[in-house]
DNA sequence: GAGTGGTCTAGACCACTGT
DNA sequence: CAGTGGTCTAGACCACTCC
């Protein structure tokens, strides 16, 4: 712990969180750093290397390093998919008037870039479980990014699947220039009779694969919260699959849990039983 | 791309996907690698640095370097929360007979090493915002780990605060010893007349602190997923806030969220609109 | 072209683990 | 003690950005 890189790490770290490194502010060049410290190139870089993996810094090659700036926070929270539910069946106009990402930021529609692209792809083995179709068949994919005018980073990246043959009983639901479709999947999935019953969202953390660090433009070594959705219709099908990738630094996701109330009965009886556990 | 350290991760990285080094075998020594590949110490233990941040092996110092074996995983699901409340009114003996990690990793539960820390601590900022006390105001706080038999790392890292006041109308509340508590934290609150109404859980993801990495044993560059749990009661009011640590590379959450039917008017009148967006 | 971070070398010594 | 990974040096050249 005592050494060198340690402590010309946590030099730079007090610095940056006393404020006496703004955000946005370049750093000395390594060089020059390499000369306060005193130390060799390799070692300096040891420092920086663990401070940007903490995600205090950002290095630009052929530019300089930087403290890092907070950036666009979202939270996602539960009640995101009640209000996709009812917003699908509202009017036209009411559906094109904002989308879930404004919803979670906070942002209005002429603050978000929006890309969307289609492809047509063979099912691979756990899709191909849940949506009960034969491993190969044909999905509809869909790949999202949202991203706030002016940043260079999405908010997020999505991928979502649908059954190929369901989807298609609506043409209008191959095509990628109608996105974003006013009312989103939801009414989407109405447009070929499907209601959902619930949605089960499974998340993980891990680190960012190369592509999602270049898409994402994630600062080395920061996190990656993994979030399969799967959307499950009235007749109990699975009929949408999303993979959607929310940079763990700047998304924090709420869900509330009703709990039933306890009877009278149940109450009164364990409460007779004591105090002690 | 195709500098010389992304080509030795790559190959390694190969080697171990398709079995060809399994999980827990030890790779040749970094000389012996040097050697073979043909670059220098600093560029192999660059390879090394991002295999190893990628979760896929291990180092040790002074023994060697290993493939990285697949520990015990873990699924938390929505469910849990309810069922962690009908078990508080069940009797003792039910109550006594499983506990929660039990029943979200299939453990049992003599597979399972329990430790637990009491102490009292003033209110900080923002929990005294949430359980409406003042700045300062004594909480009782308890860290909480959970670990498999024969397992270095712990399973996940708790830290639960409760309003000491509230606690201590029920002094068997306050003593460490009489953990681990039959029937768990809802049991406990009810022997002070409190019943949950919900659960609210805050999730983010980001690199772990070095206090983490050093308790729950990360391989460095693993996530952590950082769960705030707010429980409130029937009465609305903040009764436990708990924060908690999951390694992000064995932990699932999984949430269940159900959504309202549409009204038939409301979906008929929407179908008609056409289908197009 | 000047300035910056990214890669790489060839060597040295230290700290930890197990026999 | 031998074998291993961890730290560190002093220097070189390359790749990218911006003026």
């Amino acid at each position: 712990m005592a050494t060198k890189h340690d402590r010309i790490a946590a030099d730079l770290r007090a610095q940056i969180e006393m404020g006496r490194l703004m955000p946005g502010q370049k750093l000395h060049a390594e060089d020059e750093l390499v000369r306060l410290y005193g130390v060799s190139r390799n070692t300096l870089r040891q420092a920086l290397g663990a401070l940007e993996r903490e995600g205090l810094i950002v290095r630009k090659h052929g530019t300089g390093t930087f403290v890092r700036e907070i950036r666009q926070k979202v939270r996602r929270t539960t009640g995101r998919y009640q209000w996709e539910k009812d917003r699908a069946v509202q009017p036209r106009e009411v559906r094109a008037a904002t989308g879930a990402t404004e919803r979670d930021t906070g942002l209005v529609m002429s603050d978000l870039d929006f890309t969307v692209a289609y492809a047509d792809v063979p099912a691979p083995d756990d899709l191909a479980v849940l949506f009960q179709v034969e491993v190969g068949a044909p999905l509809l994919r869909r790949n999202y990014t949202t991203q706030k005018r002016g940043e260079w980073a999405p908010l997020s990246y999505v991928v979502s699947y649908l059954d190929y043959a369901v989807a298609s009983k609506n043409p209008d639901l191959l095509q990628s220039e109608n996105e974003p479709w006013p009312g989103g999947t939801q009414h989407q999935l109405l447009t070929v009779g499907i209601e959902l019953d619930r949605i089960v969202d499974i998340i993980s953390a891990r680190p960012p694969t190369a592509q999602e660090v270049d898409v994402l433009d994630l600062p080395a070594g920061v996190a990656v919260m993994n979030m399969r959705k799967v959307s499950i219709s009235t007749s109990n099908q699975v009929v949408e699959v999303s993979d959607i990738i929310h940079p763990g630094d700047r998304v924090e996701l709420e869900y509330t849990t009703a709990l039933a109330p306890w009877t009278e009965a149940a109450r009164t009886a364990a409460m007779k039983e004591g105090k002690q556990g």
